[in-house]
DNA sequence: TCAAAAGTGTTCTTAGTACACCCATGT
DNA sequence: ACATGGGTGTACTAAGAACACTTTTGA
């Protein structure tokens, strides 16, 4: 081996998955509590080691996957963690995957044993440094959903304004205006009304809306800057 | 091992440090000749496998420093890259490193052989997914270069503004008008005029001005949003 | 008929953009 | 005296913020 390589030494390489969703009007986390050693009962991201046939993204949406079943979410790169002594166990670094998912509710998803929802707004204790990840993961949400139209992939396909509204009142822990929420929101022209009212939460109903990717990603390619609060 | 640890294969992890300097109106990156195998003669950004006994970050800081030795400079995390064939030589990822540095001039830098200075407008071919490394680096330059001072960190300690401008100019390849420039630039209150005037590049001169870390910090904390441009 | 959420417009303030001339100085 | 880059101000336009009432409908 070359004077390059000689020096490397090879360490475990892992992804955690900080997992977002919202329903009920409540943003959530999905969290793991562990059934086995290392850290057994302690409640935790859920995560695994990178396969030797795998990039880190695989393996984040690998694990997105065998948690829920779910293929096309969102997902991208957090940060990584690669403190010396972040894991007890064993010399360890892991690479953060920020994953949002839309509900429909959030009973039709199905998960897998030791598996849980949990509200954002009372989160338990986390093993190892899962909880600066998710505070991490926090502040990228906040950022994302202010200059990406992200905010939309956490709710079903068909939505509702107030209902977006709602999320976006969760997400930065404060109240916008209707009026100005609303006008800026459609003078982006990404929404597709349709016919439909959604009649859960008020007897007048709220018209339903899609979220045009198509539209979107041309203004995106034509450098349009989205602010969307 | 318990269940969790034993399906882990070690690999090796290193940085990759993304380096811009300027200089002479000039944006520049930090490249590294290869003196031995692998890829012997190629270009490549300056990288190390991290030790056992470092972080990322730690390995990331140690490199620049070995190269340049320099201590105080301006470094975050860019993104990891982890594709699985990404190097013939072992499977191996690398942390992007993105870091800047304020010359006072190109000369003033003791720089290890091997090691140069490029314009960014005329990169040679680069190794690996090195290349890579440097549109993602870029776009981040430009991105943080709009939302965060970050211009600054590739300035001398005093600087005028007009050489802001050209650096900015540089960073976005566009020209800006210098009124309006100057009028946001100073908007935000966190440049400090000195009495000097910087005369070597017009007669009249050109007034130095320093930037308020202080300043900046506090206005930061209190949740000021700058945009530069 | 009333309670509860959905939907709608206007005014005011602030920030951004476009644009042209005088200033200071070394040669 | 002139060439060169530094420095300034104003008018126009666009976007954001503040703010209150009418509509629909199920119970």
């Amino acid at each position: 081996m070359s004077d390059k390589y000689k020096h490397g030494e090879k360490i475990l390489v892992a992804v955690d998955c900080i997992i977002f969703g919202y329903d009920h009007g409540t943003l959530k986390l999905l969290l793991f509590k562990r059934l086995l050693e290392p850290l057994k009962g302690g409640w935790s991201l859920i995560g695994s080691f990178i396969l030797p046939n795998e990039s880190v993204e695989e393996a984040g949406k690998r694990v997105l996957h065998e948690i829920t079943g779910l293929d096309e979410v969102y997902m991208e790169e957090l940060k990584s963690y690669t403190a010396v002594d972040r894991d007890p166990g064993a010399r360890c670094i892991s690479i953060g995957q920020f994953a949002l998912i839309g509900l429909e509710n959030e009973e039709t998803l199905e998960i897998k044993d030791g598996v849980q929802w949990h509200s954002v707004s009372d989160l338990p204790e986390l093993v190892l440094d899962h909880n600066q990840m998710v505070v991490d993961a926090l502040a990228r949400l906040r950022n994302r959903a202010q200059y990406y139209p992200i905010g939309l992939e956490l709710l079903p396909k068909k939505f509702t304004i107030p209902q977006l509204q709602t999320l976006y009142e969760e997400i930065f822990q404060k109240k916008f205006d209707s009026r100005n929420f609303r006008k800026k929101l459609l003078s982006l022209n990404i929404l597709i009304q349709l016919k439909e009212k959604d009649k859960s939460s008020s007897k007048k109903g709220a018209f339903l809306y899609e979220f045009d990717y198509t539209k979107y990603r041309k203004l995106k390619n034509k450098g349009f800057k989205f602010s969307l609060i």
